[in-house]
DNA sequence: CCTACCGATCGGTAGG
DNA sequence: CCTACCGATCGGTAGG
């Protein structure tokens, strides 16, 4: 039914911006389902555990990012000007999103929060943090190709490098609510890719 | 008594290698209690509230933290030889220590828990990690004063990299256990300080 | 989708 | 430091 398609979409929006503030354990049945007017049962029965409530609401964090961070830069011509386009989308992502994320990147939050368990949502995080490098390291290689970037340039160094970037802005922002980071991660992308 | 004072380091060292896993949220009176072969009441009375003892074991790490990556570096001569000296402890913290922290970097853990809510737990958090980024900015003036780092260097967007490095190589040891990641930290960090 | 309920665990208190 | 207890909330189930 189409009702309750609608239904689960009000769910996993709502799920994700509680995830991202209180972390995906802390993402209650209980308090979605006051947040949303709904009883438990109806909250739990669109999914069957919290589980796979958290691995569903990732998902959607992750068609979320696609949306905002990688359908921005994906037309541009693939290798440097395409990863500067990216990485411009990433930053006004941390800035601007404090709607859909309000306690900042729901990734940075639940790769930290699972690191150190094991399960069905440790996966999931892992997952699709491999699938973004692996989009980032393909830019990477064709700007190598393109002589855009130095032929010695080793590929997993600059995406671990351009990953610490992000969460280090992400975590100024967040903490310490310091916008001007923006422009030193704006600078650090630039160091790295040039 | 010195009694106390003994059990009290004991919930201490126990609270932060459960937080270092669960996050400071986790951290429950109870589990410490069954753990520790003690009281719930046991617990709380070194405490008084949860937030007192949140805030205690972030400060236990931070006395560990110095000890285990300042103290190393502390002798060598300021400027750069002592920033190469502190990144070599600080990545070796963040490998060797999975005994004392087996979930990662509580700051790290307790930073992206923290960041979206208000209290004294937050406070403390921000109030650490700025007096290590006053640490690593003091000598990054001195690198600069000595003409070991360019004239025109900008002390927090160096500060700003730093973290940024170990926080991926963070997330790159315990999400992905890759430690391969601890090379890249080193080759970014001699990129970055020279 | 609802109400009504389960056992477990939470932070915290009282009294000793 | 203990036992015994409080109200609240957790994830989840039963029956409709």
């Amino acid at each position: 039914m189409a009702e309750a398609r609608h239904t689960r979409d009000r769910i996993l929006a709502c799920g994700v911006a509680l995830a991202s503030v209180e972390g995906l354990e802390g993402l209650t049945i209980g308090r979605l389902a006051t947040e949303l007017g709904l009883s438990k049962g109806g909250v739990l029965g669109h999914f069957g555990t919290k589980e796979r409530l958290q691995v569903a609401t990732l998902r959607r964090a992750a068609e979320l990012f696609t949306h905002l961070v990688w359908a921005p830069a994906e037309h541009e011509r693939p290798g440097l000007a395409r990863l500067r386009a990216v990485c411009d989308a990433w930053a006004r992502y941390l800035v601007e999103e404090r709607e859909t994320f309000p306690g900042g990147c729901l990734f940075a939050t639940a790769s930290i929060e699972f690191d150190a368990r094991a399960g069905a949502v440790r996966e999931e995080v892992a997952r699709l943090l491999r699938v973004w490098r692996v989009r980032l390291a393909h830019d990477v290689r064709v700007a190598i190709g393109e002589g855009e970037l130095a032929a010695g340039t080793d590929v997993e160094q600059v995406v671990f490098e351009l990953n610490g970037i992000f969460l280090a802005l992400n975590q100024q922002l967040q903490l310490f609510r310091d916008e001007r980071a923006v422009e030193r991660a704006r600078r650090a992308c630039e160091r790295l890719l040039s």
